[in-house]
DNA sequence: TTGAAAGCGCTAACAC
DNA sequence: GTGTTAGCGCTTTCAA
């Protein structure tokens, strides 16, 4: 790369001291400059096709106006929607993103920590998988500015979150499915211990109690390894088994593929013999053959929000923000009796 | 945030120079430091928890192993996909990477590139809009280290590119059809001045010309921004009106889910009453009634390609590269006759 | 074997 | 109004 032209060589250039220069183009002191060498300044430095030299500013200010992102998986629907957001957020308030993927893997995401704060981000942004107390309360110690997204720890108090009622979601959902009639409907989730995903069990199942009485059978778990061979028995042996399950509520935007891919492939007719709610949008449901109804998370308002949340934490507050928004069920076909 | 160790704390505790602890952090000239004196100086370090500081050790190098990827939307499935091995194979070679979506949209492109450079990565990974040549041309220009991806432009030809062969790719899916009896086959594509685009069209309508006859209507083109209704449009008149097409080809994988997604909404029969073909693979496919043929790009092949490339370039090769990979039909029941 | 010192490009307190 | 200077944390030349 050609090498860029700095605060030194415009000072040369237009005979003047360095600091003048940093003023002038930083508008500091301007009042106390004499106008005409301000204009002469302004000028050299277009004529060289200055731009401060970025690096060297953030070691003087010891800031660097990059965010971190740490996420499950880029590749997955949900993230990369959330981190389009976010990203647009950044660059708004002229921060930059650098980002990861930790995979759920508590090792990875320590490792993803370390790289971040080696490269001295201001602040992170993270969904922090199973586990990853440790990394977090490292963090707090430490006081690097994050801020929890998707899931957070109850154990972690003093950080901030911006998260989703996860509890209520699925509450509303057992609610929906008994609007609509539906007998027999069980929540297919995953084998997780992450807190978000309990809550997400927990308010089925208490709102099976409530709608569909008082039984313990309303959850189903499957390990995320096996998810695909798994849930295609699962679904065969609740639909075609004694339980005559007539409605399956699928908890991630993972397992809800993977569900309608089961459906799919064994000509299930959704709505009549099966109905179906997914958690999280998804452009794909449009080519499913009937219209899913899902639960709809304000992806735009999180994003948002969490930005705002660790800039105002970058910035210095000491307030710990605990943001938690609702969610609203779309509804589809494919849970309509 | 906590106030880092630095060398000088070291050199302090360790009553050594700043050098020495420099030398034997860095392994430099290690034969010739005292073996006793290097141990107390790790010791010391570990104990004050000193990890380097990047920004100084950048300002000094004038590298910051920062490397950007534009791409269109990182909330799109293929440029997301290809951003996870990207970052994946950055990381591999102690690289991070930040991020930007353009959008398709020139200015905007120029933006990011604009921040990036501002930021003083180490090199650009692109895909580059169409009208985007004068950027280009600036950054060949100013020598910045960048490679191309997806997408190249014939008019510059002293830039690096990783690509796949569209002409070719859409020629087999025209033998492919051909191969499973279809007759009328149309390819639904987007109104583009992309490179990549057209020789996606003129592969087919080669292809066409060549299994099905010397037509010139192969080819139908739509404009992104209306893509939704005008799909619908287009393909109920494909199918009902005179011309009696029997099988579609959507040239990317945003088309392909609209016209998926119409299909799904027409209770079209797939591949009886039309075959399809898709560009890119997609986890969603699965969740269509029918098993996909689709054009699958070697992803991961691309991803490694592009570090390597651009790695190459930062590190001083002038060499410029232009690799092009094949694609690979995955036949599904959505074509077979 | 070790260390002093210059300098990467910038900011800002403090002269003048 | 303008300039001198110190210093952010690091690397590296040169001298000791």
């Amino acid at each position: 790369m050609k090498k860029k032209t700095s605060l030194k060589d415009i000072a040369r250039e237009a005979g003047v001291s360095v600091t003048l220069v940093s003023y002038v183009l930083n508008g500091k002191n301007i009042e106390r400059i004499n106008a005409d060498t301000a204009t002469r300044i302004r000028e050299v430095a277009s004529k060289l096709n200055y731009t401060p030299n970025f690096i060297a500013k953030s070691l003087k200010k010891n800031k660097t106006y990059t965010l971190g992102l740490i996420i499950a998986d880029i590749s997955n629907l949900f993230y990369s929607s959330i981190a389009r957001i976010i990203e647009d957020k950044a660059q708004e308030n002229n921060y930059n993103m650098i980002f990861g993927s930790a995979d759920e893997n508590m090792e990875k995401f320590k490792g993803l920590v370390d790289v971040f704060l080696r490269r001295q981000v201001d602040g992170i942004i993270l969904a922090a998988p199973a586990h990853s107390e440790e990394t977090l309360k490292y963090l707090s110690e430490q006081r690097v500015p994050f801020v929890l997204i998707d899931r957070f720890f109850p154990s972690i108090d003093d950080a901030s979150f911006v998260v989703i009622d996860n509890f209520k979601a699925s509450y509303k959902v057992a609610e929906h499915l008994h609007d609509n009639q539906f007998k027999h409907p069980v929540m297919i989730t995953l084998t997780s211990e992450l807190h978000h995903l309990r809550e997400r069990s927990r308010g089925f199942e208490e709102g099976g109690k409530h709608f569909f009485g008082d039984r313990s059978d309303y959850i189903i778990t499957v390990e995320e390894e096996k998810l695909s061979g798994e849930i295609e028995k699962t679904i065969k042996e609740l639909i075609y088994g004694d339980r005559q399950v007539d409605a399956l509520y699928f908890s991630t935007n993972k397992i809800a593929m993977e569900g309608l891919a089961a459906i799919a492939k064994f000509k299930i007719k959704v709505p009549d013999q099966l109905g179906v709610v997914c958690f999280d949008e998804a452009d794909a449901y449009r080519i499913f053959n009937t219209s899913i109804t899902y639960v709809k998370q304000p992806l735009k308002k999180i994003g948002d929000q969490v930005v705002k949340t660790l800039l105002n934490i970058v910035e210095g507050s000491k307030e710990v923000e605990h943001v938690v928004f609702n969610t609203k069920i779309i509804s589809g076909e494919s849970s309509e009796r």
